[in-house]
DNA sequence: GAAAATACCGAAATGCTTTTCGGTACGTTA
DNA sequence: TAACGTACCGAAAAGCATTTCGGTATTTTC
């Protein structure tokens, strides 16, 4: 068991006090060489940089955050970090400024209201620039009101008020964008197996998928099948699909999971994909999609993007008028083997 | 386009001074009504706290910090947030002392060593109590010295330094809990297929389920069979298993991946799980394994439990002595249906 | 050589809260 | 009534870095 010292007296943090004496200046004339001001003499700057990096000073963000009104910090909320959604998200927001120059705290609420404005109050006590909320679905979600005093970004679930700022991808777009690729690869029986029908991504996918159809003069084969997000209901909606529609050549699934139980039962029924079938899922879940035979072809949402383009306009928000309204997010189409064939 | 005002002068955030001034008392006064010091008169403290309402005054975080000398942050400096282990380590860090008490600066190295200094200057600027470096795999990792003036645990992946705490699943334990679960189920022709060997992760599970094996007065049939984390892998290796050696009765699968790919192959040689052959993988990783057919046993590490250990580990680090060396934490048996079968 | 300009440096205020310690005002005791 | 104790309150320092502004010392200009 080793002993180490942490913050103890003995070798505090040091402060630019530390700097100024041993370079044998004023303090004030210290904080300029170090932040690269041109009011101190080279020898002057080349004196106190020594000193600091001998005692290895690094200036206290709190101190100058409280000086500065800024700290460079945003609290990215989220109702649930399991969802895998949330993941790029954070990653993106992280991100946003390159490492290091803005930090995101992290808080999960896990879907208590009350924890979320335990989280809030801890949020606007240590004074970040501005939160993030992250939701787990594109529903729109409450608003946080409009009574706080730094600017808040939705991402992914929109909030319910339009007067706030959302950014959100555009699942109608990419239902579109399925049905087209699918059209593109010369099917024109298709039919749509998604997942629950009180989630707006089902519906507006949905809604997606029906444009795309109709600007190619096709209709859907059968209903929307809508149930759950699952694996299970994929094998066995694919089941009663193909029992009632075997001439079905395409099938654009709601989510990869979804479209891996699809998967299974084609495989099953010896149906083959893609040459038979084309099958195309939603969400560019790497793990599902590359693992599945053949690979699945899908829709990203790029997530990443967003969450970076959320701090970003957290930041835009402080120095500018804020924006509202709801912004959808492009996406974008990943091609596997489920669609078209390996050469 | 609403005009929303965020910091601006107009509506700055409310100090003590304004809560003192407009209750008539000093600053110092306010600050003991707010904080329950019991100093202050009955009456004083209830014109304070109504003061401090109506402007709803929330105290300045960093400068109660800049002053104690504690932030109550910790950084989670990650290599790779898109590996799902991550995540719940994560998860129970943040929540460790309850919903706001403790906020995590999350910070993603994305595996470069540079981003890793930049990111931990910046937590060391922000004065944060300590710091958790969270690995992707459950092989040693470099450490970051000894001369950070905060405590560092290591998560996950452990350090190469034995002087450095480090926190890590018993993986050995894991893989002897796996195969007691299938000999207590009556299996005794028992084979492993797991992934990649150059983890130790790999290596410390085939420990474990040798000395399972060895305790049971059994062999393993076959040699452990390593390639890679994939259900590609686990469909392969079944099938060169099954091929071999048909009479096994139960496979210990190095992932919850590979269990799929195991149980993919199978179901195509038309054998049955369990009555067949039982298969147990590792990780529990929920949307796989409750996805799976049948839904796959597996081996839990607790991951969430071990993020919230280490966050505690970083604040008695601080308070009394730190320690050090690597402490291997328990983990636990999820029974599905690919091990017994349901009724 | 004197006046003005320049270059450099430092004292002090600023941001916000907590804590210590000294000071009133009141009530209590001998 | 004098001496003392108690309850309450406020001035000021501490924590650390930044910035403004006034002040020397040096250089430039006429």
């Amino acid at each position: 068991m080793a002993r180490v010292e942490h913050g103890s007296a003995a070798s505090r943090q040091a402060t630019l006090s530390d700097v100024a004496r041993i370079a044998g200046v004023s303090i004030a004339t210290a904080s300029k060489a170090i932040n690269g001001r041109d009011e101190v003499a080279p020898a002057t700057r080349r004196r106190v940089l020594e000193a600091a990096e001998q005692i290895s000073f690094t200036p206290n963000q709190l101190a100058r955050s409280l000086l500065a009104g800024r700290t460079g910090t945003v609290g990215l909320l989220t109702s649930d970090l399991e969802g895998r959604f949330v993941i790029p998200i954070l990653m993106g927001a992280e991100d946003a400024f390159g490492a290091g120059q803005v930090n995101v705290f992290l808080c999960d609420a896990r879907g208590d209201a009350i924890r979320e404005q335990h989280h809030i109050k801890a949020l606007l006590n240590r004074r970040v620039d501005g939160i993030i909320v992250v939701g787990r679905q594109t529903d729109p979600r409450p608003s946080l009101g409009h009574s706080l005093p730094v600017p808040v970004v939705y991402a992914y679930a929109p909030s319910d008020d339009p007067a706030d700022l959302s950014l959100t991808p555009d699942n109608r777009a990419g239902g579109r964008l399925a049905v087209e690729h699918l059209i593109s690869c010369g099917r024109s029986r298709i039919a749509h197996i998604t997942g629950d029908p009180a989630y707006a991504a089902a519906r507006d996918r949905l809604l997606g998928v029906r444009d795309g159809l109709q600007a190619a003069g096709l209709d859907l084969v059968g209903d929307a099948m809508f149930s759950a997000w699952s694996e299970h209901w994929g094998r066995d909606a694919a089941a009663m699909l193909l029992a009632q529609h075997p001439e079905i050549d395409g099938i654009v699934c709601g989510s990869d999971q979804i479209a891996r139980g699809v998967l299974d039962t084609l495989r099953d029924l010896g149906r083959t994909v893609p040459d038979d079938i084309a099958v195309i899922g939603y969400d560019n879940w790497e793990v599902l999609a590359t693992n599945a035979r053949p690979e699945l072809t899908s829709i990203d949402a790029n997530l990443q993007e967003l969450g970076r383009l959320a701090a970003k306009r957290v930041f835009t928000a402080l120095d500018d008028e804020a924006r509202s309204g709801t912004e959808y997010l492009p996406v974008r189409l990943v091609i596997r083997g489920s669609t078209i064939a390996r050469r």
